[in-house]
DNA sequence: CCAATAGTTTGATCTCGATCAAGGTAAGAA
DNA sequence: TTCTTACCTTGATCGAGATCAAACTATTGG
């Protein structure tokens, strides 16, 4: 049989195009599918809005339409780790499990697009097609966390700032369907705040860090959001390795 | 209807009992998972020998039904990080993915109970209880990475010791089925440099953190591998939180 | 028995990133 | 405009954990 991709360019604008895309082709998509139409609502969340609380009961789920949302686990005393970051087209959600362990917060301005979860888990019970893309979702997420593991467990503070680095550029030129390559652009979309509880650092090393980085002439801050890479290469090179970061699946 | 549990105490043994827990009931399960028996094999590695090598090609997939084996990525100049610890029912392998992107490594002697990857994921299609129940499990894995990404990015050598041991006494007495509380008593399946491996940290400072933790009374040490906690309590205190490291599902 | 090997512990010193502290910058409100 | 607030940068100092070094323990094999 021949398979068509159901969805093109712009998979990754809403949640029920994030979750059929690759479950399914156009061909051979399970008439259940066609149901996420029906059952997808948008919401948007403010900048620093909590879009769910650590072991609240959650009632919904999606996926990131635009915007940043950050997972993050606390500790009794206040440390703060982020243990994930949501970028345009990452699933939101446990199917199957009624609460988080973490916080879910915008960085900036989200957009979800949403499905009342018993509607939805109902609908996957129905679907191999969707439980399937769900595991395969689930498992980039793990590979994600374990990439994350070893840059928090035995990468430097210089390193660990281009790795973020690199994950945002890739993310971002994915999103624009642009090349990567040399001359790229792209805002941050973190305050340095929220890069340090990613990176497992202070403030004040990340910026520092950033400073070295600009002072070595691997990147060009326009201003304190707006980064240009002159040679990519060069900055891949001081994450320390040359792997995808386990973000593109 | 009624559910009666398929397999009760000894559900930890072997892998198709450890996928078919929770995905299905004695009255319910659907035949298929019959094949499971009819499929599986056992195997054993040895103390040090590596399961499964990194971006090599994986044939096989299971669980652990004795032993502990180690999962962990290498960055280019040698520096290693553990991203998971696979303990006696730990399911090993990924489900539709060709390769792994760390290597598995026995810490001491691991039996595995195995399928063959194709054989296997032919059932699994075919069998959405199956499907469901390794997305269950994989969420698991997933919430105990991230739960494992607070430590190392937050926590202190102190604090990341006590709760390495506090995973491993849980995981201990829920494998002897024997309750939580004082007076427990394990043994350490890892050596000192698995242990820095798993905790971001050097052997030298797992030593002097365990030496610390002795000298204040909270483990007595009979000998390297072998630990006594005199009051549970008091070693949870040590690990930073009161989480349940994720690990119990 | 001794030698060799692998793992563990302890000490001395160094360093990277944390902490404490002070300014700088930009955007919105009065 | 000036005040306020949030965010970012830079400097000085400190300390937890790394590194370097040596000794100790247990096991295996000749």
């Amino acid at each position: 049989m021949k398979h068509a991709p159901l969805i093109a360019q712009d998979h990754l604008r809403c949640a029920d195009c994030a979750i059929r895309h690759k479950a399914v082709c156009a061909y051979c998509e399970p008439p259940e599918l066609a149901k996420l139409d029906a059952m997808k609502s948008y919401r948007t969340f403010q900048a620093g809005e909590t879009i769910v609380w650590a072991g609240e009961e959650v009632e919904v789920l999606g996926s990131v339409v635009s915007g940043v949302a950050t997972l993050s686990r606390t500790l009794p005393d206040g440390r703060r780790q982020m243990v994930g970051l949501l970028l345009p087209s990452d699933f939101v959600g446990r199917p199957g499990r009624r609460t988080a362990p973490y916080d879910v917060v915008a960085a900036n301005e989200v957009m979800i697009c949403q499905f009342i979860k018993p509607k939805f888990e109902r609908l996957v019970s129905a679907t191999p097609a969707l439980e399937r893309r769900l595991l395969d979702m689930t498992l980039d997420e793990l590979d994600a966390a374990r990439e994350w593991m070893l840059l928090l467990g035995r990468k430097t503070a210089r390193e660990k700032i281009a790795s973020l680095l690199v994950i945002i550029a890739r993310r971002d030129a994915a999103l624009n369907n642009t090349p990567i390559g040399d001359g790229l652009r792209f805002t941050l979309p973190l305050t340095r705040e929220a890069m340090s509880d990613y990176l497992g650092l202070t403030i004040e090393t990340v910026s520092r860090q950033i400073s070295a980085l600009k002072k070595a002439g691997i990147i060009i801050l326009e201003d304190s959001r707006h980064v240009h890479v002159p040679d990519f290469v060069a900055l891949l090179d001081e994450a320390g390795d040359d792997s995808d970061g386990g973000f593109i699946s």
